[in-house]
DNA sequence: CGAAAGATTGAGGTGTATCAAGATCAGTGG
DNA sequence: CCACTGATCTTGATACACCTCAATCTTTCG
């Protein structure tokens, strides 16, 4: 399991927070932050709820491993993935100044999250220098990534969005010091349908088609990157 | 000018700063606010720039009257309107934790904005009780309303999207006091046809098509609103 | 008034959805 | 261990919604 963290490890917090953005240098001092509140730790199993729309929103939730989608519901009822998020980013941020969760946040693997209530950041925030600023920079890298994606997926037609998706993948990837040519998929194609706005036929045909182009090779939910620029190419033309 | 605003009343401001956000409810405490830094009033022409992408940021922009447009570009140079903002709505949030802005701001019709200088907000926050949770609230707000329109953009068929956005068109309407079932569009066909995703030959057919079933009547940028529960089935369904 | 921009409407092509059938994999229990 | 079941993924054939290209008409503004 490359991607599960030692817990001894949580103890030393050299951490940074990033938000989803890609392109974004926006973080959080967790350092800082924990000087001045108590984080719960939560485990979760894949598949498992971190927490339901419409619960009483309490607290921020920092991703300490694993993954997890947040999905909202479209009004005839249907699921819809709103982001993916990886360890070291935050889930929960669009439920600020609401009563309550604004999505669901489901675990795609075995996972650990880290509590921050609510109230005792604003407490902080208001005692630690910058970290204000900090927690309004990594609000506002939250809109652009969703402008961002909003961009891409009404611009670009079903194959370059998939290719877009890999990059930005490929990249946060990168962040948590992963290859960014070798890494595997923990969502399902639907999942990864949904995100896209397009059918998950449509994703799988995609997938093979960079792959007979020899952009990358995928089998199942493992991704090999071959041609880093050429994928960035296909991302970017129609 | 049914929209523009007696510049007298501007003295006394029992206004609240509105998110975009459709069915939200947080805003700002502007006569808290107003106490603790200085307002610079600027005039804006049709067409003319509140800001350009890539200008150093250093405030955010109240609308006091007439309305705007903010547009990003894709990586191959095509613009894409990304939100339109109305009296009493921010402009430059998703700028915060920058440099400068990310994304241009256009007055579609002549215009009057305020500018808040952002170091000036953050003194005041850490002053002013409760503004801090109401600047989180707001942004957090934003970002929920670009969640749900990425969610309509990427569910629902060209025609329900425009029905959803008459409809959000006619609450900020009324929210602002004017009628929701009569209004001027303030944006040309080409600006909603690129805000949401579609062409705006697209956008015509549809504007006609809900007018011959009489949901609403259209001529050229006055819109009519004559069934607003036809309307609202017509933005869910398929 | 004339020119340019915006809006409407039509005809035909393309990309994606839809429907359907297999293939592969994960988990379960006999 | 293997058969069995359901979930996930892939691939194919067809249909349709939207895009593209084009013409016409209206409005705006110099």
């Amino acid at each position: 399991m490359s991607t599960s963290i030692d817990p001894s490890s949580t103890r030393s917090l050299p951490w940074t927070v990033w938000p989803t953005a890609p392109s974004s240098d926006a973080c959080l001092d967790l350092e800082a932050l924990q000087q001045h509140l108590a984080v719960t730790r939560r485990k979760h199993k894949a598949g498992q709820h971190l927490f339901h729309a419409g619960q009483p929103f309490r607290a921020l939730h920092l991703i300490h491993s694993g993954s997890f989608k947040t999905s909202g519901l479209t009004d005839d009822g249907r699921e819809r993935v709103t982001a993916f998020k990886m360890r070291g980013e935050l889930i929960g941020v669009d439920s600020i100044g609401l009563g309550s969760y604004a999505c669901d946040a489901v675990a795609l693997e075995d996972s650990e999250s880290w509590e921050l209530p609510y109230p005792a950041v604003m407490k902080a925030a208001a005692h630690v220098t910058g970290l204000q600023e900090q927690i309004h920079a990594a609000l506002a890298a939250e809109i652009r990534c969703d402008r961002s994606w909003m961009l891409l997926l009404s611009t670009l037609a079903a194959e370059p969005r998939v290719a877009a998706f890999l990059i930005d993948m490929a990249a946060r990837q990168a962040r948590m010091g992963y290859s960014a040519k070798h890494f595997i998929l923990r969502m399902s194609r639907l999942d990864i349908a949904s995100f896209l706005a397009i059918k998950h036929e449509t994703v799988s045909r995609a997938l093979s088609h960079l792959a007979d182009r020899h952009f990358i090779s995928v089998q199942r939910r493992e991704v090999r990157v071959l041609d880093a620029e050429g994928l960035r190419e296909m991302a970017v033309a129609a």
